[in-house]
RNA sequence: GGAGAGGUAGCGAAGCUGGCCGUAACGCGCUCGACUCGAAAUCGAGUUAUCGGUUAACCCCGAUACGUGGGUUCGAAUCCCACCCUCUCCGCCA
């Protein structure tokens, strides 16, 4: 959520923000909607002022053995009349939230102005592309020659976009969840986490993934509940509501969780293979920094990710999301994408975001400086990695001209040692 | 699923026969000061948030908040209803 007193004091940084988000949001409308509401508290507060002094009188009188009926009559009459404007105040507040819940988050000032994904800067790239001397498959006919993947009989248990990983393969995917979570634990300062997989309303309100985008998300029936898009969700909201140490920031947390989404809008796209699938795993970081600190936070947590690429030995490049690709609630986003031969690019594996106070707003989470007041605190959070885009990279990347797939040397210790999974 | 207890400041906890008890007793923590070579202990002072008005900012004035949402009342932490959550016991269960 935006800073109530910003957009009142300085709309004008908010409109600019908006323009090169490419928004439609218009803030005159937001003017009128504060105007009203300004206007009906004052009223309804005068009122509550009186009410509140002749009540005391009325204790007064009743103390002193007194009759208070006649004040308590006329009473009766600014009682009701508060009830009704105080209706109309909240319904006036009402507005002006649901205004505020839709705007997305002020991009910092480093990030490069731009309408959509073509308009995003490369940072960099690491690793070379492998040449191939044979005619090389897409990731999925890969899994599917070797038999790990089996995306037939996912769909005959639920639909499409969703897999059945088998033997090598899931435990593949197994053997990366590790990897990733070692790596974040022991190597770096994260907390492991097991979450809930499905939260509550107010928690996807905290994150901002409601009330905009409740389409994108799976929703149980007869319960308020959702299944998590990301674990960004769960581990931000850890610290809904709390007011932590300034000693305990940077505090890290990070889990492997299965990830939910409807992909609502997504038809044609990626349809074949692990790309874009309604469920699959994900180790998410997620980061509460000092307002200080948060982009120097974010730099640590990209390398964290590319990291594992190198480790892996894929080759990636890193790049700054324009202001009119970044996503609602971040401030500042590099994206990291992995090359995958078949496709002949680079694809997103990563998603690192500062989104600074505008999550810590909507949830509630700040920190007490050293003898100071309470402050928001900024959050941050970036995929650490994927397993099902990672398994992608890894068979396009590794696949022989035998058919057989190399298994990348840092994940050997996690599988057993086994080098390379031969065709059958 | 059955029975009971409870949700009040950063934490613990009192108030709960409705009205100078919500800037909320008391304790802890935190900040500043005294004592001390320094520290501990001790003593003293300070320490809720949000919104509105006003302001360069602070101060100040007003309103709101006792799990959440309603109700009764001139007035609700306190009485009533519904819901959420936590704990204890019993039952059932992976």
């Amino acid at each position: 959520m935006i800073d109530l007193k910003l957009i009142q004091k300085s709309p004008d940084v908010l409109v600019k923000a908006l323009a090169d988000r490419h928004s439609k949001i218009d803030v005159a409308e937001f003017q009128q909607l504060d105007a009203t509401r300004r206007r009906l508290l004052a009223e309804v507060e005068t009122l509550k002022g009186q009410s509140n002094a002749a009540s005391k009188a009325v204790a007064q009188c009743k103390r002193n053995g007194e009759s208070a009926d006649h004040m308590m009559a006329e009473l009766s009459q600014l009682s009701a009349r508060i009830k009704e404007l105080d209706g109309a105040a909240e319904a006036a507040k009402q507005a002006v939230e649901t205004w505020l819940m839709a705007v997305p988050n002020i991009p910092d000032a480093s990030v490069p102005v731009g309408k959509d994904e073509t308009e995003n800067v490369e940072v960099h790239r690491v690793g070379t592309p492998r040449t191939f001397d044979f005619p090389f498959k897409e990731h999925h006919e890969v899994g599917i020659g070797l038999g790990g993947l089996d995306f037939d009989r996912a769909g005959k248990l639920t639909g499409s976009r969703f897999v059945v990983a088998k033997g090598w393969a899931a435990r593949l995917e197994r053997a990366l969840v590790n990897f990733y979570l070692d790596t974040h634990t022991l190597q770096e300062d994260y907390i492991e986490v097991n979450p809930p997989f499905m939260v509550n309303r107010t928690t996807m309100t905290g994150t901002g993934q409601l009330p905009k985008f409740e389409e994108d998300l799976f929703k149980l029936q007869n319960w308020d509940y959702f299944l998590i898009p990301t674990a960004e969700v769960p581990l931000t909201n850890l610290h809904a509501g709390d007011v932590l140490d300034e000693a305990q920031l940077p505090l890290g947390y990070t889990a492997a969780t299965p990830c939910f989404r409807s992909e609502a809008g997504s038809y044609g796209k990626d349809t074949k293979g692990l790309i874009r699938q309604h469920q699959f795993i994900k180790v998410e970081m997620v980061r509460f920094a000092h307002p200080d600190d948060s982009f120097h936070q974010l730099d640590l947590m990209v390398r964290s990710a590319e990291s594992l690429l190198e480790k892996l030995e894929l080759p990636y490049r890193t790049i700054t999301l324009c202001t009119g690709d970044m996503g609602f609630g971040s401030a500042k986003t590099f994206d990291i994408e992995v090359w995958l031969p078949a496709q002949n690019t680079y694809r997103e594996i990563s998603s690192c975001s500062n989104c600074i106070d505008f999550q810590a707003r909507r949830a509630n989470i700040k920190f007490r400086p050293k003898g100071g007041k309470p402050q928001w605190v900024h959050t941050l959070n970036g995929s650490g990695l994927p397993t099902g885009r990672t398994m992608a990279a890894i068979l396009e990347n590794y696949q022989q001209k035998d058919g057989s797939l190399l298994i990348p040397t840092a994940l050997r210790p996690y599988m057993n040692n086994i080098e390379v999974i031969e065709p059958k």
